[in-house]
DNA sequence: CGCTCACTTGACGTTGCTCAAACCGAGTGG
DNA sequence: CCACTCGGTTTGAGCAACGTCAAGTGAGCG
């Protein structure tokens, strides 16, 4: 609806480069494109559409997401910056991506970056190692789509968010949601006024306080990770032995 | 319990073997190895500890799940025979793996397998292209728990199970499910009377018929194909240009 | 024969979805 | 400065799908 907001390609000579040393390590192979900017609600690729490109995120946060035939939305993660995308693909893209803020990414050709995976011998575990985590990540929303509740799934999203927060150096508790509710609820599984009432909720019991429009403090760390519902830091007390009897789902 | 019900195989000899020259397929690599056996309800291996080795089923399905904090059990797949087991893993596997039958795998040390894979320029496109696979199809499972109702999972489901029926050469449209409802029911983030209900549902509506105890007949795919909220085969009518109104979710 | 275990069926309760209205901050224009 | 709109968000009331609890069925097996 909104992707034909300028495009201004900048024309990128999509692999140049390359000059001097081997690249050893996959943000190397992008650092000397060119960068691509979109603005909020820009299209970067359509699910179907082929793959063509893979995408290194600099700066902002996009979604992606699939449409399935009713009309309804799966967003099935965040990319944030540094964060690559399309490496996991073979022809098409498994999914649509869009940006949520204006954002700032880097281009390069599949074609190319294949070969250049093929010839280096640092690349390959790498690109193996993004795989894997891609897929780890893959599971946990499996395991919190399958069978939390809405308030664990809201906690286990903000405690992913904080993490990410902290691991980029934001010191106080602070975690920005630049998405929309609807954004989180087509991510969680949830509607936005579930989204809505759980947030509020959990402000009222002192474990968020709101900071401005599009952020949230969060008070009470450990009470995220109780009501979260995973097994995060919880001691090891050997819940692995008890084998599979059955509890509640809720 | 029900598993050696007649497993009539054909033994067949997947690509025919390729003796002596470098092994050009991932399958290739597991030939020689020799069969191990499992007994229906034995582990091959524990979510968390150290991924040694990959697996192929010969045969036999097995189901791979993790545990959650309070005893909720989450089945993220089952594995039939031809399937490899353990290429998406690091140092540490990500999930519990479970024979639902007796089973007989192939086992392959993860560091020959690492390095006849460098070694290879046949075999790395392979397992990137399994990988991709089993992202496309985590990803299929996100969408059925994110946004689908009972019937629609368990249709999708059954669906599914008649595509890997007709591709191994079942001609009817009989699918067997030697798994147990709680199976079902922990794979589609459902509880088992649910399952229970559905299933009984679809068969007097007269899509399904049931066969013996532990097999389903499909008499109406179309139907099935319509009550799964797929967009498997419906016409492709431009629903991708419909934007992202919101739908009823059930 | 009677046990067990998987499954089915029924009655009931709760979570979270639906529908609807009110709220609020950011623009925009007078 | 205010009035107005407009998205995104919050809040409330009602309802339905699905989970929970409990009882009943039927096949397999000692």
């Amino acid at each position: 609806m909104l992707q034909r907001a300028n495009f201004h390609y900048d024309k990128q000579i999509n692999n140049a480069v390359l000059l001097g040393s081997e690249p050893n390590c996959i943000q190397e192979l992008f650092r000397r494109q060119p960068v691509e900017r979109l603005v909020a609600g820009q299209s970067l690729f359509f699910e179907g559409d082929a793959a063509k490109h893979l995408f290194e995120v600099v700066e902002g946060i996009l979604r992606i997401f699939k449409i399935i035939s009713n009309g309804r939305r799966v967003i099935t993660g965040f990319l944030h910056a540094g964060d690559i995308v399309g490496v996991s693909l073979k022809d098409h893209y498994l999914y649509s991506a869009e940006a949520i803020t204006d954002t700032k990414v880097r281009r390069f050709s599949r074609k190319a970056f294949d070969s250049e995976v093929a010839s280096s011998p640092e690349l390959g575990p790498e690109v193996f190692a993004r795989l894997c985590d891609e897929m780890a990540a893959a599971q946990d929303q499996m395991v919190l789509l399958s069978c939390k509740s809405a308030e664990e799934r809201i906690c286990t999203f903000l405690l992913r968010e904080l993490l990410r927060a902290v691991s980029e150096g934001q010191a106080d508790f602070v975690i920005e949601l630049p998405m929309t509710r609807l954004d989180i609820a087509d991510y969680l599984g949830l509607t936005i006024e579930t989204v809505s009432r759980s947030i509020t909720k959990l402000t009222s019991k002192g474990v968020l306080a709101p900071v401005g429009r599009h952020s949230l403090r969060v008070v009470k760390r450990s009470a995220l990770v109780q009501l979260s519902g995973s097994d995060d830091e919880s001691a090891g007390d050997g819940w692995k032995l008890a084998g599979c009897e059955r509890r509640p789902r809720h």
